[in-house]
DNA sequence: GATCAAGGCCAG
DNA sequence: CTGGCCTTGATC
C-alpha cells in the first residue's frame, strides 16, 4: 500500500481518519475521538461488539460499533490515564515534553519530505523514495536525525547514555582510537565504549570476573535505560491488557514487548557512533534492512548473559518456561523456539561477552550490502573497521582465540537466518492483521513489502 | 501574553 | 450519544 507524496498522512486522525485537531490524550487526533475517548474513560462505559470486534472505523462508520472504536483509540495509543480523574481543567499534563518532542520530530519530517521532494524533482534517478515516501514518514515518527534539528538534542536529559556515550569520546579522535588499539584493555574500553546506550551497566561488569547471573540481573535492574524501558514496557501491556477485558492475548503482549524493544534499538543506533554520522536516508535503508536481526539479537543476548536454561528471559524482568512456549506454539515458532535456543547455547558455551555483542550489534547495523546506498564505502569502512576490532579483541581475550572469531562469525550468520524465519513469522501475522497496528514493529513490517 | 491540551457545553 | 466549539490554566 502506497501513498502519494500529495497526501498528509499527519493530519489524518489515526482512529478514524478524520482531521486531526491537535494532541489528545497522547496521540494527535479528531476533535470526535477525542471526545469519544474522553466520555468513554470517565464515564467509565463498556461496550460491545455485534460483529467480532474487528469492525472497520472510519468517519463514516465509527459511529456504528464504540467497542470497536474504543479499541482502536486504545491500540493506537491514547492513554487512559491522561484523562483526569479530578476533571480539572486547563494546564499541561505529563505528557507536555512528548507532544513537543514529537511535533519537532513531526516538523523535521516534513522538512525531510519537503527536500526529498525536491531532489526528487531535480534527480529522476531516485525512484525509490517517490515509490516509499510512507515509509519514510513512518520511520520519521520514532527516528530522526539530531543534526537537522538542535532542539531535539536539548530534549535528552544531560545525563542520558546517548550524552554519556558522546562524553567518552568525539568521532574526530574514534578512528585513531581503533588503529591504535593494541592491548586487550583498550579494546575493551572500545567495546565498551561501542556498547553505549544499551548496556551502561556493562561498565561495571569486568570481562574477566566470573559469572554471577543474579548479580548481574541486579545490575540491569539499576541500570536507568533499562528500567525505563521495562517502566514503559509495563504501562503499555497494561494498557493493552485494558482493552481486552475478558482474555489475556500472548502474541499482542509479545508484540507490545518486542515494538518497545524495537524502539530502544532505533534509539540505540541514531544516537551511536558512526551512524549518526550518516544521511538519514541510509539510516533508514539499514535500519530497514536490519531491524529484525537486532532484535533478535537483543533476545538472544539477554538469553546468553542473564537467563537461565529452558526458560525465556523477557526484557521485562519475567521468566517464561520455554517447554511451555514450544507445547503451545505452531510449528513456525517451535522450530524458531528451536534454533534460537540451540544458538543461545552455543553463544554461552563461547562465553560471549557484552563487548562481543556490542561488536556483534554494530556489524548488523553496518552492512554495506544493503541497496543504495549513498554512503556506501563509509558503511563498508565502519564494518571493516568493528571487524577489526572484533578480531583483535578476541585474540587478546581468549586462549581458544583462533576459532572464536570464526565461531562468531558463523553464530552471526545463523543468527541472520534466525531472523528471517522470525521476520516472516511476524510478517505473516502482519498481513492476517494480528499484530497491532501504529506502532513501529507493525510499521516495519509494513514497510518490508514498501521496501523489498 | 501565547500556546495548547485538558474539560465543559449544547444543538442536533 | 455525537462532535464542534468554548473555557480553563499550567507552561513556555
Amino acid at each position: 500500500m502506497n501513498f502519494p507524496c500529495e497526501v498528509d498522512l499527519e493530519e489524518q486522525c489515526p482512529v478514524c481518519g478524520d482531521k486531526v485537531s491537535g494532541y489528545h490524550y497522547g496521540v494527535l487526533t479528531c476533535e470526535s475521538c477525542k471526545g469519544f475517548f474522553k466520555r468513554t474513560v470517565q464515564n467509565n462505559k463498556t461496550y460491545v461488539c455485534v460483529e467480532n470486534q474487528q469492525c472497520k472505523i472510519d468517519t463514516s462508520k465509527r459511529k456504528r460499533c464504540p467497542f470497536c472504536r474504543f479499541q482502536k483509540c486504545l491500540n493506537v495509543g491514547m492513554r487512559l490515564e491522561a484523562v483526569r480523574a479530578d476533571r480539572m481543567r486547563g494546564g499541561r499534563n505529563k505528557f507536555g515534553p512528548m507532544y513537543k518532542h514529537n511535533r519537532a520530530l513531526k516538523q523535521q519530517k516534513k522538512a525531510l519530505i519537503q527536500a526529498r521532494r525536491l531532489r526528487i524533482e531535480s534527480n529522476q534517478k531516485e525512484v525509490t523514495f517517490t515509490s516509499n515516501i510512507h515509509s519514510i514518514a513512518i520511520l520519521h515518527n520514532t527516528k530522526l536525525n539530531p543534526n537537522q534539528l538542535p532542539s531535539l538534542s536539548l530534549s535528552q536529559p544531560c545525563n542520558s547514555p546517548a550524552v554519556i556515550q558522546h562524553q567518552i569520546t568525539s568521532p574526530s579522535n574514534w578512528a585513531m582510537r581503533l588503529e591504535n588499539c593494541s592491548n586487550s584493555a583498550d579494546l575493551a574500553s572500545f567495546a565498551e565504549a561501542i556498547v553505549g546506550l544499551h548496556h551502561t551497566s556493562s561498565r561495571s561488569i569486568s570481562t574477566q570476573s566470573p559469572r554471577i547471573p543474579q548479580l548481574e540481573i541486579e545490575f540491569r535492574h539499576c541500570d536507568p535505560h533499562e528500567l525505563q524501558l521495562q517502566k514503559k514496557i509495563f504501562s503499555c501491556l497494561q494498557q493493552e491488557q485494558a482493552c481486552r477485558h475478558r482474555e489475556a492475548n500472548t502474541f499482542s503482549s509479545v508484540c507490545v514487548m518486542a515494538d518497545q524493544l524495537l524502539c530502544s534499538i532505533v534509539e540505540w543506533a541514531r544516537t551511536s557512533i558512526f551512524f549518526k554520522e550518516l544521511k538519514v536516508s541510509d539510516q533508514m535503508r539499514l535500519l530497514h534492512s536490519c531491524w529484525s536481526e537486532l532484535l533478535v539479537l537483543e533476545i538472544i543476548s539477554r538469553q546468553v548473559l542473564y537467563g537461565i536454561d529452558g526458560s525465556l528471559l523477557l526484557i521485562t524482568g519475567q521468566q517464561g518456561e520455554l517447554s511451555y512456549v514450544a507445547s503451545h506454539a505452531g510449528s513456525a515458532l517451535v522450530s524458531l523456539n528451536q534454533r534460537g535456543t540451540e544458538l543461545v547455547e552455543k553463544l554461552r558455551m563461547l562465553k560471549v561477552d557484552h563487548q562481543e555483542f556490542a561488536c556483534i550489534r554494530f556489524l548488523i547495523l553496518f552492512a554495506p550490502d544493503v541497496k543504495e546506498l549513498e554512503e556506501h564505502h563509509f558503511v563498508e569502512s565502519v564494518q571493516q573497521q568493528v571487524e577489526g576490532a572484533l578480531l583483535k579483541y578476541t585474540l587478546a581475550s581468549s586462549s581458544q582465540s583462533c576459532n572464536r572469531f570464526t565461531c562468531l562469525q558463523l553464530y552471526l550468520s545463523e543468527l541472520r537466518s534466525l531472523s528471517i524465519l522470525a521476520e516472516d513469522y511476524l510478517y505473516y501475522k502482519h498481513l492476517s492483521g494480528e499484530v497491532p497496528c501504529n506502532n513501529l514493529l507493525n510499521e516495519m513490517l509494513h514497510a518490508k513489502c514498501c521496501w523489498t
